[in-house]
DNA sequence: TGTTAACATT
């Protein structure tokens, strides 16, 4: 149908405002809407605010309340949710003041959709104390209300008061259990999120998860790199129907590439119609195979994107990029880098340039690195000057090293991880006195190396270690094992590399620390209690060491087990003496 | 003649 010409009568034009703005159409509803002669009614501000407002109009939507007000007509009880839902997207916490004031004008500030709305604003602003307040005014409350304070709790990592208003309150829904669920693993409780979980199921009640519930879980087995507990609850999820459901699917996607499982990630990948593989989709398995330091499928994934026409964006190119870097691939990474404003229309950010600078630091291309650092249109991060950094401390350019060390003295002070990589350089060259005025610098201001840490999942339960701990049950079975390592590796070709352990110890000593790093410990634990032949899933809290993954090599070769390391930032795929990274990570 | 709360990709 064509509008042009049309010159609706008002009532004519609230239907057709109405049916445009409830259908996503708000270019046309504001087309009709700004041909209408004469007096425009409440309602048919409402039905417009409403459309704005659901369709991420957000500017649009203050915009037409500002109109509605200088027309003279009074905001009612269905005004103010759809303006305060963008305030509180905007995060315009005096915006939201003003029309918090307005409602309280025109007598509504008691109405349980505006207070719940107002609660909502005040949360989503980072004002938890204003939104607790006029909870405990509100005459009337509902479930929402209670919901949207929990939410609120959680968000800003009160997870005491969110918990004790979740027993107190005397209906629950699935939206206060899904906002207790997402909100423990927001603030890192994955465990708590699990119970929660389980005892929303054995309530056994009215209450069914939905696919925002299997949502918020999803992100606590990534992050604990709980592949078992993410079978389960991705068959869980099968079971009550979201096969078909696209957020649910990608989410999986991320959530298997992150528990180190490539195949059940591409294959949840494979199941998403064309449709439904949008930009998130396409970008999660390039970033998932980035990670796992297969360069050149990244690169074919994001070529298929292209096929398929899909817009890539800034994440797309990150992935593409830090898949070059972590596979070497310089001269296609290049390539890309190159071409991706004048091809692909996405303009290169700073963390594209760190990429660039990772990959041309990890090829050795060092001076090269500096010129693009120096050439670089906005300011250099910590990122570029640590990705710089490392490169120097790999191919040992104390030159550039003091550079780039300099810069993230001043960017981060607090970051120790600097002045260990530097020196560890100074070190490695005799100069004993840099040694000892940066150790000072790192005591002074009582910098500690945060402790390493690693976890493996057996049987679905997790297991912790930190370097040189004895707390597990079975710590003596694990040391005894580690004892032999040694011995048994080097006879196979192991050279122990010490060279970054900072300490001021003997070459002896520094071996033995190295053997109880904790990845060792986890790696121990994982070959005593599994079946020959079973994938061991390691995950670092830091970035793994260079004497650890040159042990695992062996240990994968000699034990015949492949043994999938994450570490902060990639995957290690061992096998058969072996890693996927090609020691080039 | 319609309104509120929980949500994934670097």
């Amino acid at each position: 149908m064509t509008l042009q010409g049309l010159q609706p009568n008002a009532y004519v034009a609230a239907k057709m405002v109405a049916m445009y703005a409830s259908h996503g159409d708000i270019d046309s509803a504001l087309f009709v809407f700004n041909r209408i002669d004469g007096e425009r009614s409440s309602l048919l501000y409402n039905s417009i605010l409403r459309g704005c407002a659901k369709n991420g109009y957000t500017e649009k939507t203050l915009e037409m309340y500002y109109d509605m007000n200088s027309i003279g007509l009074r905001p009612d009880n269905f005004t103010f949710p759809f303006v305060l839902k963008c305030c509180a997207e905007l995060l315009r916490v005096g915006i939201g003041k003003c029309v918090h004031g307005q409602s309280l004008r025109v007598g509504l500030e008691c109405d349980l959709y505006v207070g719940t709305s107002l609660i909502d604003m005040y949360v989503k602003c980072g004002e938890i104390l204003e939104a607790s307040k006029l909870f405990d005014e509100m005459p009337v409350r509902d479930v929402s209300s209670w919901n949207a304070l929990i939410a609120g709790y959680m968000k800003n990592g009160v997870v005491g008061v969110a918990e004790d208003l979740f027993r107190r309150m005397s209906t629950r829904n699935i939206v206060s259990w899904t906002a207790m669920i997402s909100g423990y693993t927001q603030n890192g409780l994955g465990d708590r999120a699990f119970d929660l979980f389980e005892e929303m199921q054995r309530e056994g009640s009215e209450v069914k998860p939905n696919w925002v519930t299997i949502m918020s879980l999803l992100p606590a087995c990534a992050h604990a790199a709980a592949l078992e507990q993410g079978r389960r609850i991705h068959s869980y999820a099968s079971w009550i129907g979201l096969d078909s459901n696209s957020y649910v699917q990608t989410a999986l996607v991320s959530m298997y590439a992150k528990c180190g499982s490539l195949v059940d990630a591409r294959s949840c990948f494979d199941r998403l119609c064309v449709k439904d593989k949008g930009l998130v989709a396409w970008n999660t398995m390039i970033t998932a195979y980035a990670s796992h330091g297969l360069g050149m499928e990244a690169v074919w994934t994001f070529e298929d994107m292209i096929r398929f026409r899909v817009q890539p964006d800034f994440i797309s190119f990150t992935g593409l990029l830090s898949g070059c870097s972590h596979s070497g691939l310089v001269d296609i990474g290049l390539k890309y880098f190159n071409c991706m404003n004048s091809v692909y229309f996405v303009e290169p950010r700073v963390e594209h340039y760190a990429c660039v600078v990772d990959l041309l630091g990890r090829a050795g291309r060092l001076v090269e690195a500096k010129e693009l650092i120096d050439r670089m249109p906005m300011q250099p991060g910590p990122s570029i000057w640590g990705a710089l950094l490392a490169a120097c401390r790999t191919y040992r350019n104390l030159e550039i090293g003091e550079i780039a060390a300099k810069q993230l003295f001043v960017l981060e002070p607090e970051n120790s991880g600097n002045y260990v990589l530097l020196s560890n350089m100074y070190a490695e060259v005799g100069r004993w006195e840099e040694v000892d005025s940066l150790r000072v610098i790192l005591k002074d201001q009582g910098m500690k190396k945060s402790p390493g840490c690693s976890w493996t999942e057996i049987n679905g339960k997790a297991h912790l270690f930190h370097g040189g701990d004895t707390y597990h049950p079975q710590a003596k079975e694990i040391y005894m094992l580690l004892e032999d390592l040694p011995k048994k590796i080097k006879a196979v070709g192991y050279v122990p590399d010490t060279s970054f352990v900072l300490h001021d110890v003997s070459e002896e000593e520094k071996e033995h620390n190295l053997t109880t790093h904790s990845e060792k410990l986890a790696i121990a634990f994982g070959l005593l209690n599994t079946y020959p032949g079973t994938v061991l899933r390691v995950t670092k809290n830091l970035r793994i060491c260079i004497d650890c993954h040159t042990a695992t090599k062996y240990i994968s070769r000699i034990y015949d087990r492949e043994i999938i390391v994450r570490d902060v930032n990639r995957f290690h795929h061992f096998k058969d003496g072996s890693c996927s990274c090609g020691d080039y990570w």
